[in-house]
DNA sequence: GTGAAAGCGCTAACAT
DNA sequence: ATGTTAGCGCTTTCAC
């Protein structure tokens, strides 16, 4: 039988509410109780329990992640981070994956209800309706990652890339770097987010540098290497003229990008430079990849679930940088 | 206000224990009264309390899954196999980094053991008395993984590679390509699953095929790229002749090792053959890895933890199987 | 400063 | 088949 409040009251000769009280560090206990509870929680190594405690102050410290893949490695990066925090915080995480499967992220929703949970990331790639409403349901703070919604509604508060502002500043980095033919191979056209806000960071910088986009060099799939593969292949058959560069939506994208211009004895970067974003690989991949570093992404989840101001629904992005690596190289060198 | 069991049972004229009866789907229930319990449950959308529930019955379907580090490939496979198979069986997954730092480790059990889990997945770099002693603790089924305990007298049940027949397969895998001047660059010398058997199997191996081992040809660090880069470029300091091919302890060190030949323009496989382990980067790394892929991590932990003969202690391999691709080749062809 | 007692939401005897 | 009731282990008024 597991030791209770109630054998370490007895053993101190104290009540109930005093243990209590001296677990949570209420100043209204003497010395002396005080001591004596100590001294007989450390001889039992007794151990509170946690639902008994959360069925009464409502507050069970969890927090549960919902991942569409928990083996991508953004993914795993951003729960790493999010456990750390939390972990600080006194928390613990729930990890779930629901497989880029709506119904089942549905039935995972369910069973976090169950739980009164602290608070819920739902880590998104094709919000519904359906999956919105349920979010609603929550009677706790609910924070959405990597997809945001395109209204300016914000029914959720939400954390993420500046897709726009990385986009453009891929861009503007590129170009700067010599390059006039840059190419896109970026997410899913119908993702406000990493869909359609990139392309436009995008589109309008090269703009502003004078550039033109032949058709042919947009390529919009998902975030996966074969949309990389398959985003290259098009841009390869369909193109007049070669492109000097490829923005990507993601690492792993830019990974099949690359895969297939190796394929084609075409050398990254000295024919053709590509770009990432995520800085998710660069301890496994060859060549290391120029892609854009995030910063405190479990902090930044952290703040918008409990901080100060987590009532305000707001858009709130990640701080980022773009870190030159040995995928794209300067033209004018 | 939260509504409660009681609020259904006035809903629908029961008491509650009818109420609860029906969620729990005894068969004890008419059903006319079942009927009218399910449409207040559903009219007002209710939802039992996890914890409450947890409270009397001494279970709270929590798995947690204690992992060195997140964001290794391999972890994430064995993280997300785990949520799946749990998923299945109505429970959850709470997943803690201990960051390589077995104080984290023992913090964050002292935070499982509050929560009452259900049962706890070890992922073990460095067993310590003092984490075997906590381990201890858990009134639940504990599972070790990746890294087994020496002796035979298995306090805990392990689920984890087959060291020894992984490392004996690939050898006898390079040797029937042909390559005779085989090296290893493998795990922790003082970690006995990964470390030992690993090597014997290796030793073995080339015994049996009439092979020798220069002292230079084997290394042993840590599970990471740079050991990987590390351990080949001592290799290739210290041998008078290069081996043909290097049997490593897994695919991110197969990578280090990569990486350092790639730097000295040998080629992989051309130059010198590269064997991983865990078929943990398949879609990300080039060139494909020979690797060992494991099969049901997810099934065989948890039945360690939930199965029939969970109760013997025993050492439980993941099924295996090597999987060709172009980091190693054949030498006589 | 300390204790008694109510109650969090649920399940499981135990009655009927 | 259904209802009554006693807890599960804890926190939190409310007295003293």
């Amino acid at each position: 039988m597991e030791i209770t409040i109630k054998d370490i009251a007895a053993d101190a000769k104290v009540s109930v509410s005093t243990v209590s009280r001296v677990m949570n560090g209420s100043k209204a206990v003497s010395d002396e109780l005080r001591h004596r509870v100590m001294r007989s929680i450390e001889k039992y190594h007794y151990i509170p329990n946690a639902e008994a405690r959360s069925l009464v102050t409502k507050n069970t410290h969890l927090v549960a992640v919902l991942e569409a893949d928990l083996r991508n490695p953004i993914t795993a990066i951003h729960l790493k981070q999010i456990s750390d925090v939390c972990m600080k915080h006194n928390k613990v995480v729930i990890a779930c994956d629901y497989d880029f499967d709506n119904k089942k992220a549905l039935v995972l929703m369910d069973r976090m209800l169950e739980r009164n949970i602290d608070g819920l990331i739902f880590q998104g790639v094709h919000l519904t309706d359906e999956i919105l409403k349920k979010l609603h349901e929550f009677p706790c703070p609910v924070v959405l990652g990597n997809q945001g919604l395109s209204g300016d509604d914000c029914e959720f508060t939400t954390v993420t890339v500046d897709s726009y502002g990385v986009a453009r500043d891929i861009t503007e980095f590129l170009v700067g770097d010599g390059h006039r033919r840059i190419a896109y191979v970026g997410g899913n056209a119908e993702d406000y987010t990493n869909g359609q806000l990139r392309l436009k960071g995008y589109r309008d910088a090269m703009k502003a540098a004078g550039l033109e986009i032949p058709d042919s060099y947009i390529y919009q799939g998902n975030f996966s290497t074969e949309a990389g593969v398959e985003g290259m292949k098009k841009i390869y058959e369909n193109s007049r003229d070669l492109p000097t560069a490829v923005i990507t939506g993601s690492d792993i994208i830019a990974i099949g990008v690359i895969r297939y211009l190796k394929s084609l004895n075409i050398r990254v970067p000295e024919d053709i430079s590509v770009f990432g974003v995520d800085d998710s690989v660069s301890d496994i991949f060859d060549p290391p990849l120029s892609t854009v570093r995030m910063f405190q992404q479990g902090e930044m989840f952290y703040e918008a679930l409990f901080g100060e101001h987590a009532d305000e629904k707001k858009i709130i992005h990640f701080p980022y940088q773009l870190v030159r690596r040995n995928s794209t190289r300067k033209l004018w060198q």
